[in-house]
DNA sequence: AAGGTAAATATTGTACACAAAAAAGCATTG
DNA sequence: CAATGCTTTTTTGTGTACAATATTTACCTT
């Protein structure tokens, strides 16, 4: 995609950069991004530091109050199902899609990726797991042939990450991630949308579900580095 | 929605100032939005003004090119297909959510949207009926009582609301469109979210569609300020 | 006269300075 | 000892300067 041959912004290293901390769960919610400390951190001034973090407010990563300083946002569990939600219904349609629109290469490269988890899953490594999933449902979203749709659910994926990995430490949360992935993949390859879009709904909103019950049981502050 | 009490910054005085004449056509796809000029008519520094542009290329209403400034973006009638196709869906969604979600008020304030959309329509003012009809869309997401889904619904709307507005200039469009609303409101007070979510569905395809007839008719001069 | 090259000009990206506001620390008082 | 008000310190928001890069203009060559 990033074909310019112009030396990229400082910003926009900084924006991915802080974006990716946020996403690997480095900078926990509630964190305070403090623009000096940054600054020295990445040895650059404050200038580039606000383009990146005022950036990163759009999507809703982070929260900047005026006067007050930029954290990293707290997502309530009423928000995060909500996002769930969305993104079930997105990554639906990415499948409706798929199913309709699937190319040889979609449909190798898919069945690639999914070889590559079944491997990550026998190894019982959720990280590496999390990892190829990951490219499994990007996958997904590529093969629904609808750039601005792509581009939408990676922005979603991306902010949900953070409480995705998580998910997966769930017991026998992997290998049930695995079957799911088997159906949908199965849907799609036979063509059929709907069913397709059906199984992918209900992979995502147990994915909510699951991250409900872990909410429920993993204490605030584990999550949360300040409160306010 | 915008309880706070400290004073505005200007970098998000400006950013709204700039969407809206994005939004509103004042400033046509492809055009340069010169810092410095933005800065003097703003009578403000350049820093504000970089700050608000960064932020709306953030959902992609304009393009920087690194160290060759910022333009407003120029989305093809390829892109704006696929962009109305994820509309369609996400509002879908809406209606689906809104069906079995709907409290009296929602009731309430959609049927009186609606009933003020018929006197535009009758009256056949096509900006009026468009101000309506983008009113009836967001009391529809209100609906979805789903808050995630209510941003991105009106972010991605905002979006396209420089394209709908052109859209419904095409010949008996208006009535159409009013009598389209009738069909998703009837689906949704009967509470059948599904068919809530078809004829939306249909309704937000439609307007891409017609789109695209605009387009092909339409010079490009019309729509674009400038080519690169 | 056309095309290409080099100087001139304009514009962007970053650093830094300063004022205004918020947070923290401190002292005073009930 | 707690609470409140004042002072100090820190931090944000914006203006401005300057260097690096595009773009334009002018000039020279063929």
């Amino acid at each position: 995609m990033q074909n310019r041959c112009t030396p990229i912004r400082q910003s926009d290293r900084l924006r991915e950069l802080i974006e990716e901390r946020i996403a690997t769960g480095q900078y926990l919610p509630g964190m305070r991004l403090d623009e000096v400390a940054l600054a020295t951190e990445f040895s650059t001034s404050r200038t580039p530091i606000r383009e990146a973090l005022m950036q990163l407010s759009i999507p809703g990563l982070i929260v900047m109050r005026p006067r007050r300083g930029a954290i990293v946002a707290e997502i309530s569990p009423q928000r995060l199902y909500e996002m769930f939600e969305v993104m079930a219904e997105i990554e639906a349609m990415c499948g409706r899609l798929a199913a309709r629109r699937l190319t040889d290469t979609d449909r190798q490269v898919m069945t690639d990726i999914h070889k590559s988890c079944e491997e990550a899953c026998a190894s019982e490594d959720p990280d590496e797991y999390y990892r190829r999933n990951e490219r499994f449902h990007l996958a997904l979203y590529d093969a629904s042939h609808n750039t601005f749709l792509i581009e939408e659910a990676t922005s979603l994926q991306r902010r949900l990450s953070a409480y995705r990995r998580l998910q997966l430490r769930v017991r026998d949360r992997v290998s049930s991630s695995y079957i799911e992935h088997s159906n949908i993949l199965e849907a799609i390859l036979s063509g059929d949308g709907e069913l397709a879009a059906d199984v992918i709904r209900k992979h995502i909103v147990i994915q909510g579900e699951r991250f409900a019950d872990l909410m429920a049981t993993i204490k605030e502050q584990t999550l949360s580095a300040a409160s306010v």
